[in-house]
DNA sequence: CGTTACCTGAAA
DNA sequence: TTTCAGGTAACG
């Protein structure tokens, strides 16, 4: 559910009210453990408990709850993950499947109807980095390699901007966005797009991403902020879940397709598919 | 490379 | 009843 600007979103809310609080107690629904993390409780409870946070970062989609001791807690909230800010009084909240309890009273609560959310301990948060691509809105996302991430590849354009290892962030609303900003067709070859389309596509990304944060996320089922609100950024959307309804820019029926298995909107007008250039016998 | 599985619903 | 869901790992 949540792509970088809902995670970003989070961050911002509990990195203040988390830095510098000291973990208590872990809990965490004994069906759900297997799947959430790689180790027992009692190995979560031996690195947290005790363990002052020191940071909170935010690389890709994932949290970085980094610790005094140079480790970190690592959580995804892959499609129904929330983490969100309690009293620890306050009601449990609907699909809380753990707590982290923090000393003076409060916790952070993790939710996940689906239980695909993940939390990994990390002895370094640069481990975190390993595998992914450039922050398409930090200043590693240049030109040059977001051109290397596209070029040779077959695969539809909205794949590789899906591909966590290529660019880091987007995920199915952000991508569909970007792609209606640079009036790309989402299921256009990504090797072959052409160097205005690239560029056009490289200031996208960075573009609805910024907004989204500026939106505090995109709300359509289940993502709400550190504080447990949703966010705003569901009312400007363009393309995601606006099939059937006219193109703001067009007036032109939006369309919804399946690309790489993923729901895909587009303005059949404003993102025309193209005839592949390359060769063929 | 594309497709399926993971889990639990909500909506069509 | 069937389809779809904001993510990703594991398939073939």
């Amino acid at each position: 559910m949540p792509e970088l600007p809902e995670v970003e979103t989070i961050r911002r809310d509990l990195k203040p009210l988390v830095v510098g609080r000291r973990i208590a107690g872990v809990e965490v629904d004994p069906a759900t453990l297997p799947r959430l993390a790689a180790v027992p409780l009692e190995e979560l409870r031996s690195a947290l408990v005790g363990r002052e946070i020191t940071s909170l970062e935010r690389r890709g989609k994932h949290l970085v709850f980094e610790l005094d001791c140079g480790r970190a807690l690592v959580a995804h909230l892959r499609m129904t993950g929330r983490m969100v800010w309690r009293e620890s009084g306050a009601a449990t909240e609907p699909y809380e499947r753990g707590r982290i309890v923090l000393e003076g009273g409060n916790d952070l609560r993790w939710a996940d109807l689906r239980k695909f959310g993940t939390w990994r301990l990390v002895t370094n948060a640069q481990e975190v980095a390993a595998n992914l691509g450039p922050e398409p809105v930090g200043p590693d996302f240049t030109m040059a390699r977001f051109r290397a991430a596209l070029a040779g590849r077959r695969a539809p354009v909205k794949a590789v901007l899906l591909d966590q290892r290529r660019v880091s962030g987007l995920g199915n609303i952000y991508v569909d966005e970007a792609l209606h900003r640079a009036g790309i067709w989402p299921g256009q070859a990504a090797g072959e797009l052409g160097p205005a389309a690239t560029k056009r596509l490289f200031e996208a990304c960075r573009a609805v991403l910024e907004e989204g944060i500026a939106n505090r996320g995109t709300s359509f089922s289940d993502y709400v902020d550190g504080q447990g609100k949703e966010g705003k950024h569901q009312m400007y959307v363009k393309v995601f879940r606006r099939h059937g309804k006219p193109c703001y820019t067009c007036g032109t029926t939006i369309e919804r397709i399946v690309v790489t298995g993923r729901g895909t909107h587009f303005c059949p007008r404003c993102q025309p598919e193209r005839k592949s250039r390359g060769k063929r016998a």
